[in-house]
DNA sequence: CCCGGAAATCGAGGGTGACTCGGGATAATA
DNA sequence: TATTATCCCGAGTCACCCTCGATTTCCGGG
């Protein structure tokens, strides 16, 4: 059930080229952001057009394996919080997390939000795991009595998103604030 | 200094291209938000490629041209909301009858927000309006005592923009959710 | 009514990028 | 070394952006 072991190891080149290619684009989605020009990404990593999509055959497939181990730490890092933090905290702490994440890839917000809509998407069990955490740490905080009654997780979810999209449309700075608003709008008083 | 009484008037054949387009493109836009094909646009209106560059040099004139009318309604509105209501009514209506605007069409919020930014944008005097009115509006409510004193023109904007693209991403009622958390998390209790 | 020139239109053309696919190259294995 | 499954290459197709010189169309004056 593992996403990495399947089949037959990668010949030696294809292992190489894969590597190269990950790099390269890693470098591009920060620069250009997530919609950054793939021929571009296998010119700059010494490879064809073609060999970019026998790895990766969409965007989503190739942003996906670059946000594997970034995405497997912020899960870990999700399931750990209850037991270390008042529930509020744990929370807050996670939209942090979710945020900063989120700031890795100029459009990484919008990307990650269509990921969770399209059950087809490379990105859709990611984000459904992401909301799942998101879920749960919003029903504990609730059940605290930190949160209103009235608050869902799927209005958490929207406070991660939005808060994300603002860091990158404005500033970090911005972004902070929108979140510290947010979570006093959220809590009860 | 208005936008629209400059030099002779068009040509009798411009004119109805003109008009042609706009039509199109509001349908366009509406259908396939602001990134809509602009080749697409002038072959259903009729039009050569060239025709459409001659009447709007750019994507963001071509948005600032459709949105004119829309934008005179709102700011008109938002000039005469102060005298109307309460502060803070007028502030939390002037921000669903924004984020209402920008629901016109998908793409428009991060739009608008690059208008914002870029002096040179032909959206660029209207996204300064925007944010004028709603400076002056928050700060009518901080000074009612009805906002907290940190909250600054720049946060109310931001939400603004943020509950727009929340709009955009998930559904307006979840939109909706958003405004409201947002606006108890800008009050003072 | 016709004509001259300003105004407007046309659309080919140059660039960029997504994505495909069949032939050729190459690494692993016997 | 020979075989073969695997992998790579890159030209080709399509869509889009945007420019610009050639051409057409309108309009006011003679």
């Amino acid at each position: 059930m593992s996403t990495t072991g399947s089949a037959r190891p990668l010949r030696a080149d294809a292992r190489r080229n894969r590597e190269r290619l990950l790099q390269t684009a890693d470098a591009a989605f920060g620069e250009h952001g997530v919609e950054a020009s793939l021929e571009q990404i296998a010119r700059s990593a010494g490879v064809a057009i073609g060999t970019l999509y026998g790895h990766f055959p969409s965007r989503a497939a190739l942003a996906a394996a670059l946000l594997r181990e970034r995405h497997d730490e912020l899960f870990a890092r999700g399931d750990s919080l209850p037991g270390e933090r008042v529930a509020l905290d744990a929370l807050t702490e996670w939209m942090r997390l979710v945020a900063a994440h989120a700031a890795a890839y100029h459009g990484l917000a919008e990307f990650l939000g269509r990921g969770l809509e399209d059950e087809n998407s490379e990105l859709h069990a990611d984000c459904t795991r992401l909301a799942g955490i998101t879920e749960r740490l919003a029903g504990q905080a609730r059940e605290a009595g930190a949160l209103g009654a009235h608050v869902t997780g799927a209005d958490v979810t929207a406070v991660i998103s939005a808060v994300s999209w603002t860091g990158e449309q404005t500033s970090p700075g911005q972004a902070e604030r929108l979140l510290a608003l947010a979570v006093r709008g959220m809590t009860t008083r």
